[in-house]
DNA sequence: GTACAGCTTCAAGTGCGGTTGAAGGTCAAG
DNA sequence: CTTGACCTTCAACCGCACTTGAAGCTGTAC
Protein backbone atom coordinates (compact mmCIF):
# COMPACT_ATOMS: atom_id res chain seq x y z
CA UNK A 1 0.00 0.00 0.00
CA UNK A 2 1.23 3.33 -1.00
CA UNK A 3 1.57 6.06 2.01
CA UNK A 4 -2.05 8.02 0.55
CA UNK A 5 -4.23 4.77 0.62
CA UNK A 6 -2.83 4.03 4.53
CA UNK A 7 -3.99 7.34 5.36
CA UNK A 8 -7.06 6.95 3.97
CA UNK A 9 -8.00 3.96 5.61
CA UNK A 10 -6.83 5.02 8.99
CA UNK A 11 -7.85 8.22 8.81
CA UNK A 12 -4.70 10.25 9.57
CA UNK A 13 -2.95 12.80 6.90
CA UNK A 14 -0.26 11.46 4.99
CA UNK A 15 2.10 14.28 6.56
CA UNK A 16 1.18 12.72 9.99
CA UNK A 17 2.62 9.32 8.62
CA UNK A 18 5.75 10.73 7.80
CA UNK A 19 6.04 12.87 10.84
CA UNK A 20 5.51 9.87 13.01
CA UNK A 21 8.33 8.07 10.94
CA UNK A 22 10.25 10.95 11.55
CA UNK A 23 9.35 10.61 15.89
CA UNK A 24 9.92 6.82 15.62
CA UNK A 25 7.01 5.40 16.00
CA UNK A 26 6.29 3.74 13.10
CA UNK A 27 9.29 1.87 11.38
CA UNK A 28 11.06 3.10 8.11
CA UNK A 29 9.00 1.35 5.15
CA UNK A 30 10.43 -0.29 1.70
CA UNK A 31 10.61 1.98 -0.82
CA UNK A 32 9.45 1.17 -4.91
CA UNK A 33 12.14 1.70 -7.29
CA UNK A 34 10.64 5.15 -7.22
CA UNK A 35 11.07 5.85 -4.15
CA UNK A 36 7.84 5.60 -2.66
CA UNK A 37 6.68 4.01 0.82
CA UNK A 38 5.29 0.95 0.07
CA UNK A 39 3.64 -0.44 3.37
CA UNK A 40 3.13 -3.69 4.68
CA UNK A 41 -0.91 -4.63 6.34
CA UNK A 42 0.65 -4.51 9.78
CA UNK A 43 0.68 -0.68 9.57
CA UNK A 44 -2.77 -0.76 10.14
CA UNK A 45 -2.82 -1.88 13.26
CA UNK A 46 -0.07 0.25 14.38
CA UNK A 47 -1.56 3.44 13.20
CA UNK A 48 -4.49 2.29 14.49
CA UNK A 49 -3.18 1.46 17.90
CA UNK A 50 -1.64 5.11 17.68
CA UNK A 51 -4.84 6.79 17.45
CA UNK A 52 -6.41 4.75 20.16
CA UNK A 53 -3.69 5.92 22.53
CA UNK A 54 -4.15 9.51 21.23
CA UNK A 55 -7.54 9.47 21.47
CA UNK A 56 -7.00 9.18 25.51
CA UNK A 57 -4.83 11.46 25.73
CA UNK A 58 -1.45 9.39 26.07
CA UNK A 59 1.36 11.70 24.20
CA UNK A 60 3.03 10.41 21.06
CA UNK A 61 6.49 9.77 23.66
CA UNK A 62 3.86 7.27 25.97
CA UNK A 63 2.75 5.20 23.04
CA UNK A 64 6.53 5.41 21.01
CA UNK A 65 7.59 3.66 24.32
CA UNK A 66 4.64 1.26 24.24
CA UNK A 67 5.94 0.67 20.37
CA UNK A 68 9.49 0.28 21.57
CA UNK A 69 8.47 -2.22 24.17
CA UNK A 70 6.39 -4.55 21.58
CA UNK A 71 9.38 -4.33 18.78
CA UNK A 72 11.29 -5.95 21.55
CA UNK A 73 8.82 -9.16 20.98
CA UNK A 74 7.93 -8.62 25.09
CA UNK A 75 3.98 -8.51 25.72
CA UNK A 76 3.34 -3.84 26.76
CA UNK A 77 0.36 -4.81 28.56
CA UNK A 78 1.35 -3.94 32.07
CA UNK A 79 2.80 -0.99 30.96
CA UNK A 80 -0.05 0.09 28.99
CA UNK A 81 -1.90 -0.71 31.99
CA UNK A 82 0.17 1.47 33.90
CA UNK A 83 -0.08 4.09 31.86
CA UNK A 84 -4.13 4.00 31.87
CA UNK A 85 -4.30 4.53 35.45
CA UNK A 86 -1.49 6.89 35.50
CA UNK A 87 -4.20 9.33 32.81
CA UNK A 88 -7.26 8.65 35.02
CA UNK A 89 -5.12 10.23 37.77
CA UNK A 90 -4.24 12.68 35.84
CA UNK A 91 -7.63 13.34 34.82
CA UNK A 92 -8.83 13.41 38.10
CA UNK A 93 -6.62 15.89 38.90
CA UNK A 94 -7.83 18.09 35.81
CA UNK A 95 -11.30 17.43 36.39
CA UNK A 96 -11.20 18.88 40.17
CA UNK A 97 -8.72 21.55 39.20
CA UNK A 98 -11.59 22.64 36.61
CA UNK A 99 -14.33 22.08 39.79
CA UNK A 100 -12.52 25.01 42.13
CA UNK A 101 -11.88 27.23 39.02
CA UNK A 102 -15.15 26.69 37.86
CA UNK A 103 -16.70 27.53 41.88
CA UNK A 104 -14.27 30.76 41.45
CA UNK A 105 -16.00 31.86 38.69
CA UNK A 106 -19.70 31.50 39.63
CA UNK A 107 -18.90 33.59 42.71
CA UNK A 108 -17.61 35.69 40.47
CA UNK A 109 -20.69 35.58 37.74
CA UNK A 110 -22.68 36.43 41.01
CA UNK A 111 -20.39 39.55 42.18
CA UNK A 112 -21.16 40.52 38.76
CA UNK A 113 -24.70 40.30 38.56
CA UNK A 114 -24.79 42.66 41.68
CA UNK A 115 -22.21 44.97 40.54
CA UNK A 116 -23.55 48.41 39.45
CA UNK A 117 -21.09 49.86 36.58
CA UNK A 118 -21.16 52.90 38.10
CA UNK A 119 -19.43 51.57 41.26
CA UNK A 120 -16.44 50.90 38.76
CA UNK A 121 -13.34 52.97 40.23
CA UNK A 122 -11.89 54.36 36.97
CA UNK A 123 -9.02 53.77 39.50
CA UNK A 124 -8.56 49.97 38.98
CA UNK A 125 -9.21 47.88 35.75
CA UNK A 126 -11.68 45.86 36.95
CA UNK A 127 -13.03 44.92 40.58
CA UNK A 128 -15.20 42.27 39.15
CA UNK A 129 -11.77 39.86 38.75
CA UNK A 130 -9.01 41.24 41.03
CA UNK A 131 -11.73 41.39 43.89
CA UNK B 1 9.42 52.30 40.27
CA UNK B 2 11.78 50.13 37.54
CA UNK B 3 10.34 46.93 36.05
CA UNK B 4 12.28 44.86 38.23
CA UNK B 5 10.46 46.54 41.35
CA UNK B 6 7.26 46.11 39.57
CA UNK B 7 8.36 42.38 38.61
CA UNK B 8 8.51 41.65 42.32
CA UNK B 9 5.76 43.27 43.77
CA UNK B 10 3.04 41.38 41.23
CA UNK B 11 5.20 38.29 40.91
CA UNK B 12 5.72 37.88 37.37
CA UNK B 13 8.83 37.85 35.30
CA UNK B 14 10.66 41.19 34.02
CA UNK B 15 10.51 39.35 30.68
CA UNK B 16 6.68 39.11 30.63
CA UNK B 17 6.19 42.51 31.61
CA UNK B 18 7.88 43.45 28.30
CA UNK B 19 6.07 40.84 26.01
CA UNK B 20 2.64 42.41 27.60
CA UNK B 21 3.82 45.74 26.63
CA UNK B 22 4.58 44.18 23.26
CA UNK B 23 1.15 42.74 22.72
CA UNK B 24 -0.23 45.66 23.72
CA UNK B 25 -1.87 44.55 27.10
CA UNK B 26 0.18 47.64 29.16
CA UNK B 27 1.02 50.76 27.90
CA UNK B 28 4.73 51.99 26.96
CA UNK B 29 6.00 53.73 29.92
CA UNK B 30 8.27 56.93 29.90
CA UNK B 31 12.06 56.15 30.28
CA UNK B 32 14.46 57.67 31.88
CA UNK B 33 17.37 59.49 30.35
CA UNK B 34 19.17 56.66 30.50
CA UNK B 35 16.27 54.65 28.54
CA UNK B 36 15.26 52.58 31.91
CA UNK B 37 11.15 52.10 31.89
CA UNK B 38 10.06 54.16 34.95
CA UNK B 39 6.38 53.05 35.70
CA UNK B 40 3.41 55.03 37.37
CA UNK B 41 1.87 52.99 40.68
CA UNK B 42 -1.37 52.13 38.15
CA UNK B 43 1.23 49.74 36.52
CA UNK B 44 0.76 47.58 39.36
CA UNK B 45 -3.24 47.19 39.22
CA UNK B 46 -3.22 46.53 35.74
CA UNK B 47 -0.66 43.81 35.87
CA UNK B 48 -2.68 42.91 39.19
CA UNK B 49 -5.92 42.51 36.53
CA UNK B 50 -3.87 40.57 34.16
CA UNK B 51 -3.08 37.56 36.56
CA UNK B 52 -6.11 37.58 38.14
CA UNK B 53 -7.67 37.48 34.16
CA UNK B 54 -4.54 34.39 33.54
CA UNK B 55 -5.71 32.53 36.66
CA UNK B 56 -9.53 32.07 35.70
CA UNK B 57 -8.53 31.20 31.86
CA UNK B 58 -8.80 34.21 30.12
CA UNK B 59 -6.32 34.69 27.21
CA UNK B 60 -4.00 37.38 26.86
CA UNK B 61 -6.22 38.42 23.78
CA UNK B 62 -9.37 38.70 25.95
CA UNK B 63 -7.52 40.30 28.54
CA UNK B 64 -6.18 43.14 26.20
CA UNK B 65 -10.26 43.62 24.83
CA UNK B 66 -11.19 44.58 28.44
CA UNK B 67 -8.13 46.80 29.12
CA UNK B 68 -9.09 48.62 25.33
CA UNK B 69 -12.54 49.13 27.17
CA UNK B 70 -11.10 50.59 29.93
CA UNK B 71 -8.84 52.59 28.19
CA UNK B 72 -11.28 53.95 26.34
CA UNK B 73 -12.93 55.54 29.20
CA UNK B 74 -15.86 53.03 29.44
CA UNK B 75 -16.50 50.57 31.78
CA UNK B 76 -16.20 46.72 31.14
CA UNK B 77 -17.78 45.20 33.57
CA UNK B 78 -20.97 43.90 31.39
CA UNK B 79 -17.51 42.29 28.96
CA UNK B 80 -16.02 40.87 31.83
CA UNK B 81 -19.11 39.52 32.88
CA UNK B 82 -20.01 37.53 29.57
CA UNK B 83 -16.85 36.55 29.41
CA UNK B 84 -16.73 35.10 32.69
CA UNK B 85 -20.27 33.21 31.35
CA UNK B 86 -18.76 31.88 28.19
CA UNK B 87 -15.31 30.92 30.20
CA UNK B 88 -17.96 28.42 32.50
CA UNK B 89 -19.33 27.14 29.73
CA UNK B 90 -16.15 26.31 28.13
CA UNK B 91 -15.41 24.52 31.71
CA UNK B 92 -18.39 22.61 31.50
CA UNK B 93 -17.70 21.24 28.24
CA UNK B 94 -14.25 20.56 29.47
CA UNK B 95 -15.18 18.49 32.13
CA UNK B 96 -17.71 16.68 30.54
CA UNK B 97 -15.55 15.92 28.10
CA UNK B 98 -13.13 14.68 30.58
CA UNK B 99 -15.31 12.73 32.12
CA UNK B 100 -16.41 10.56 28.69
CA UNK B 101 -12.83 10.07 28.63
CA UNK B 102 -12.22 9.08 32.33
CA UNK B 103 -15.20 6.38 31.60
CA UNK B 104 -13.71 5.01 28.59
CA UNK B 105 -10.44 4.55 30.75
CA UNK B 106 -12.25 2.82 33.74
CA UNK B 107 -13.74 0.50 31.14
CA UNK B 108 -10.00 0.09 29.07
CA UNK B 109 -8.49 -0.48 33.05
CA UNK B 110 -10.90 -3.18 33.82
CA UNK B 111 -10.53 -4.80 30.34
CA UNK B 112 -6.81 -4.56 31.43
CA UNK B 113 -7.07 -6.00 34.89
CA UNK B 114 -8.70 -9.21 33.24
CA UNK B 115 -6.32 -9.39 30.34
CA UNK B 116 -3.76 -12.70 30.57
CA UNK B 117 -0.51 -11.01 28.71
CA UNK B 118 -0.68 -14.44 26.85
CA UNK B 119 -3.89 -13.48 24.90
CA UNK B 120 -1.97 -11.03 23.59
CA UNK B 121 -1.68 -11.63 20.33
CA UNK B 122 1.86 -10.56 18.49
CA UNK B 123 0.17 -9.87 15.27
CA UNK B 124 -1.31 -6.09 16.60
CA UNK B 125 0.29 -3.76 19.57
CA UNK B 126 -2.10 -3.73 22.11
CA UNK B 127 -5.95 -5.16 22.21
CA UNK B 128 -6.27 -3.40 25.65
CA UNK B 129 -6.16 0.31 24.21
CA UNK B 130 -7.60 -0.52 20.18
CA UNK B 131 -10.57 -3.00 22.05
C1' DG C 1 38.46 51.74 39.10
C1' DT C 2 36.08 47.80 39.28
C1' DA C 3 32.67 44.61 40.55
C1' DC C 4 27.99 43.50 40.26
C1' DA C 5 23.12 44.05 39.87
C1' DG C 6 19.99 45.83 36.82
C1' DC C 7 18.50 47.66 32.61
C1' DT C 8 18.32 47.78 27.09
C1' DT C 9 17.18 45.48 22.28
C1' DC C 10 16.66 41.84 19.11
C1' DA C 11 16.41 37.24 17.56
C1' DA C 12 15.56 32.76 18.43
C1' DG C 13 13.93 28.86 21.19
C1' DT C 14 10.29 26.16 24.07
C1' DG C 15 6.42 22.29 23.87
C1' DC C 16 3.32 19.51 21.22
C1' DG C 17 1.65 17.53 17.14
C1' DG C 18 1.63 18.22 13.45
C1' DT C 19 0.58 21.41 8.67
C1' DT C 20 2.00 24.02 4.66
C1' DG C 21 4.68 25.28 0.78
C1' DA C 22 8.16 24.94 -2.73
C1' DA C 23 10.32 22.42 -6.14
C1' DG C 24 10.34 18.42 -8.31
C1' DG C 25 9.88 13.15 -9.69
C1' DT C 26 6.29 9.14 -11.01
C1' DC C 27 2.49 6.77 -12.91
C1' DA C 28 -1.83 5.63 -15.30
C1' DA C 29 -5.37 7.29 -18.44
C1' DG C 30 -6.77 9.45 -22.64
C1' DC D 1 2.40 13.67 -25.19
C1' DT D 2 0.01 15.89 -21.85
C1' DT D 3 -2.93 16.08 -17.88
C1' DG D 4 -3.64 15.23 -13.22
C1' DA D 5 -3.26 12.63 -9.12
C1' DC D 6 0.11 10.91 -6.37
C1' DC D 7 4.56 10.70 -4.41
C1' DT D 8 9.42 12.72 -2.73
C1' DT D 9 12.44 15.95 0.48
C1' DC D 10 13.38 19.91 3.11
C1' DA D 11 12.48 23.91 5.58
C1' DA D 12 9.48 26.82 7.67
C1' DC D 13 5.33 27.83 10.08
C1' DC D 14 0.98 27.33 13.56
C1' DG D 15 -0.81 28.64 18.51
C1' DC D 16 0.10 30.43 23.06
C1' DA D 17 2.63 32.76 26.46
C1' DC D 18 6.43 33.42 27.30
C1' DT D 19 11.84 32.45 28.19
C1' DT D 20 16.58 32.53 26.93
C1' DG D 21 20.76 34.27 25.12
C1' DA D 22 23.88 37.55 23.19
C1' DA D 23 25.90 41.83 23.35
C1' DG D 24 26.01 45.94 25.51
C1' DC D 25 24.79 50.17 28.54
C1' DT D 26 23.72 52.20 33.53
C1' DG D 27 23.99 52.93 38.32
C1' DT D 28 25.70 52.32 42.87
C1' DA D 29 28.86 50.59 46.38
C1' DC D 30 33.35 49.77 47.84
Amino acid sequence: MQIGEVARSVGVATSAIRYYEEAGLIPEPERTRSGYREYQPEILDRLGFIRAGQAVGLTLAQLRDVLAIRDRGDAPCTHVAALIDTRIDEIDQRISGLRKLRRELTALAETAAHFDPSDCSPGSVCRILTG
